[in-house]
RNA sequence: GGAUGGAUAGCUCAGUGGUAGAGCGCUGCAUUCACAUUGCAGAUGCCGGGGGUUCAAAUCCCUCUCCAUCCACCA
């Protein structure tokens, strides 16, 4: 045996030859019993983070742990276009070399954005093959392929024909650099030091004035109403009455809402329904007009001729100086303004056209059902279920190229303002429709501009990747699956809705064990990003402790819905720690090999005391490992192989080595097949050296207690 | 405003009714012995504050303080 450990060539050496013997590989044919795992696709962009290799070394151990103990297990890897984000770096990309979408056209920038999918994936998938991660490759998904744009047709389709799909103009939040519709949780509030106006409005025939605060003056002309809060002490007398709108001079009428806040401003706030969310439910309410005065490039429209074209912040400015004579009163005022998550834009509420789906019936399915999955932390299941519970109907359309463009297509003669309603002239199809409009008798289809938000697909993923809505082999076997994980980030986003949509399709909770990781972050508690710069890359530990050392310090943090901070020197110490660990474990296959074939028939209290250390560590790891609690399994085992089985067994052998002989053999293999979830590349290695039955560790019984 | 976590050794974190734990760091000793990428020994804690339940509380309950995350709102 070599003096020292070198993990560099084992672990390739091994995953090869794991990789072509076919361990990876789920088999649906065969009659062993399933075990499913679904891996959280990363994003095309993204490079592989710490967070990543957790969860990862989290799935691969489970996952691991099943196979050994004789269940066919499908650990699905795949991918996922990363809508806005993909179309934001494709689009950088395309600056460069000054060409723009508007220059190439949708065909062309369609063409491109594939090709350049080509090229980052090239660069970025053999580095998700890491952390020995033991995923079935040859099933990898991307979410635009044929086989999932089938699926989330279907799906578009199905609730069309259950009349879920509605199309509508509604108050979105719209983000004017992403040129998109973007929902609330895709939102951050950023805070923002800036004016509160106090504006007096003449009430008509009457010389008193009424005067409301805001910090909006730019969309003074889009403004139908003025509301105050009921029984307003000054204001209510002039309930019914008209105020004067002192920009545009058109009278608006003055009405009374208990959503208007007592305490803010005045408590007279002016109604524009058609660029703030209040201001909309107010004015849909009392049946008020709806304007425009700001379009989705930021910009104001020509409902204002004083400040057309001026974009939002030169308007207000312009919009104060005009209104100078009525404005009571400035003052400063610090709020938090939302912006859109991915480019920091502030948000701009405005009235869109956008697809729907109707929520209530999923959400109905989904509580009815939730609290079969056994979620860890278990407090997950209050917390999803709430949301649930008050859920708005959901926005599935996103004005952007990259991604499931929303397969309906209009007769542009017959219905050239693109409505929908099963009496429309539009049709849902995926292609081009063969046939003719029913009114023109003509052909002249074309599709709708939009692509469906990313959830919309990724949120099939527990069906589509097993060939739904076909009734695959897989779909029957691996449906529902057994294990899912995620980080809490995306509960919302993702896991409720694998929730309601899986009970909604396939009338079955679509994971049974949910295990929610926390997050890590920095020592300060920030999560790592690029522009903080303090990311630290799980290939780096690799390349120094090795690749089972790093798990080993990943799983230390892998308490269900724990946060764990850390840095670069944090990782380093625990990582080096079980790099330590690892060369124990080669110095004692040197101590136990050196003697082989050494072997008296006899034994002594201290074999006895070995032997029940072991049963009760067994136990204690399978135990742990059921129950997905990785640190105490790995902690478990750790402790009985270095300090009991090594410090205290192995020193006490010496005496009598031969006789103790074939205990060391038969505890050391043991330890390494309880280590090998954990530590996949030494336990082979080892493993390998030892006296043992059959082709690999990996595909070898789980040990039993006795 | 609502919800959910957290506060344990210098640092990062386990532990969830029965004599306070790990890793790293720190101190001392050991070295032809499988292993200095080591072994042995050791120091370090009012387990956030206060109250309660119990024979017994870091652990269960109440309360306060601070921190974090998520959701809602911000005229």
């Amino acid at each position: 045996m070599d003096k020292q450990y070198n993990h560099k060539v084992t672990e390739e050496k091994w995953y090869k030859f794991w990789e072509e013997s076919g361990y990876f590989k789920a088999d649906p044919t065969s009659s062993k019993k399933p075990y499913s795992l679904l891996v959280p696709p990363p994003n095309l962009t993204g490079d592989l983070h710490l967070g990543h290799a957790m969860e990862h070394s989290i799935m691969d151990a489970i996952a691991r742990f099943k196979r050994m103990q004789g269940f066919d297990v499908l650990l699905l890897p795949g991918v996922d276009h990363a809508g806005i984000q993909f179309e934001a770096t494709f689009d950088k990309k395309l600056a460069k070399d000054n060409l723009s979408k508007r220059k190439l056209g949708r065909e062309e920038w369609l063409k491109r954005a594939w090709q350049f999918k080509e090229e980052v994936y090239k660069s970025v998938s053999s580095g998700w093959r890491f952390m020995g991660m033991s995923a079935d490759w040859s099933r990898e998904v991307f979410t635009l392929e044929e086989k999932i744009q089938k699926a989330v047709f279907e799906e578009f389709k199905s609730f069309w024909e259950q009349d879920l799909l509605y199309k509508g103009a509604y108050i979105v939040q719209w983000c004017p650099k992403c040129g998109s519709a973007i929902e609330d949780i895709e939102m951050e509030y950023a805070e923002r030091k800036e004016k509160l106006y106090f504006i007096k409005y003449k009430i008509v025939g009457m010389d008193k004035y009424i005067t409301i605060a805001t910090a909006r003056p730019e969309t003074i002309s889009a403004d139908v109403a003025i509301a105050i809060y009921p029984n307003h002490p000054q204001y209510a007398k002039f309930l019914g009455k008209k105020a004067i709108n002192p920009f545009t001079n058109t009278e608006i009428p003055i009405i009374e809402d208990k959503r208007v806040e007592k305490s803010f401003g005045t408590g007279a706030l002016k109604i524009t329904p058609g660029h703030d969310l209040l201001d909309y439910e107010i004015g849909k309410d009392n049946n008020l007009p709806l304007l425009h005065v700001v379009d989705k490039t930021g910009r104001i429209t020509d409902l204002d001729p004083k400040l057309v074209g001026l974009k939002v912040l030169e308007a207000r400015e312009k919009a104060v100086q005009i209104l100078a004579d009525h404005i009571e009163k400035i003052e400063d005022y610090i709020h938090s303004v939302p912006v859109c998550e991915r480019c920091k834009t502030t948000v701009e509420p405005l009235i869109s056209e956008e697809w729907f789906v109707k929520m209530a019936p999923l959400a109905k399915k989904a509580l009815a059902n939730i609290k079969k999955i056994n979620f860890a932390p278990k407090n997950y299941l209050k917390i999803l279920t709430n949301w649930i519970k008050n859920l708005h109907d959901w926005s599935i359309s996103r004005s952007l190229w990259w991604g499931h463009r929303i397969p309906v297509w209009y007769c542009q003669k017959c219905n050239p303002n693109h409505l929908v309603g099963k009496d429309k002239d539009m049709i849902v199809s995926l292609e081009e429709p063969g046939k003719t409009c029913q009114t023109c008798s003509q052909k002249h289809w074309v599709q709708d501009g939009q692509v469906l938000d990313a959830w919309f697909s990724s949120g099939m993923w527990p069906m589509s990747t097993l060939g739904w809505p076909n009734e695959t082999k897989e779909l029957k076997k691996y449906y529902p699956w057994d294990f899912e994980t995620s980080a809490p980030e995306i509960k919302f986003l993702w896991i409720a809705r694998m929730i309601m949509l899986g009970l909604w399709f396939q009338d079955d909770i679509p994971f049974k064990n949910m295990f929610f990781h926390g997050m890590l972050r920095d020592l300060d508690g920030r999560k790592f990003s690029k522009s903080l710069g303090n990311g630290i890359n799980p290939n780096e530990l690799r390349s120094q402790w090795g690749t089972d050392a790093t798990r080993m310090a990943l799983y230390s943090y892998a308490a269900a819905g724990r946060d764990g901070r850390t840095s670069r020197q944090t990782m380093d110490e625990r990582a080096k720690n079980f790099r330590n660990f690892t060369t124990k474990l080669w110095n004692i296959a040197k101590f136990i090999l050196a003697s082989q074939g050494l072997a008296l028939r006899a034994q002594n209290a201290d074999d006895q005391w070995i032997m029940d250390e072991l049963n009760k560590t067994i136990k204690t790891v399978t135990k742990n490992l059921e129950e997905f609690k990785l640190h105490l399994a790995t902690d478990a085992l750790y402790e009985f192989i270095w300090h009991k089985f090594a410090d205290i067994y192995i020193e006490k052998s010496k005496d009598r080595r031969a006789e103790a002989q074939p205990t060391l053999e038969y505890v050391f293999k043991t330890s390494l097949e309880l280590l090998h979830p954990f530590m996949p590349f030494i336990t082979e290695e080892l493993w390998q050296k030892l006296p043992h039955e059959g082709k690999s560790i990996m595909v070898t019984k789980w040990p039993e207690a006795k």
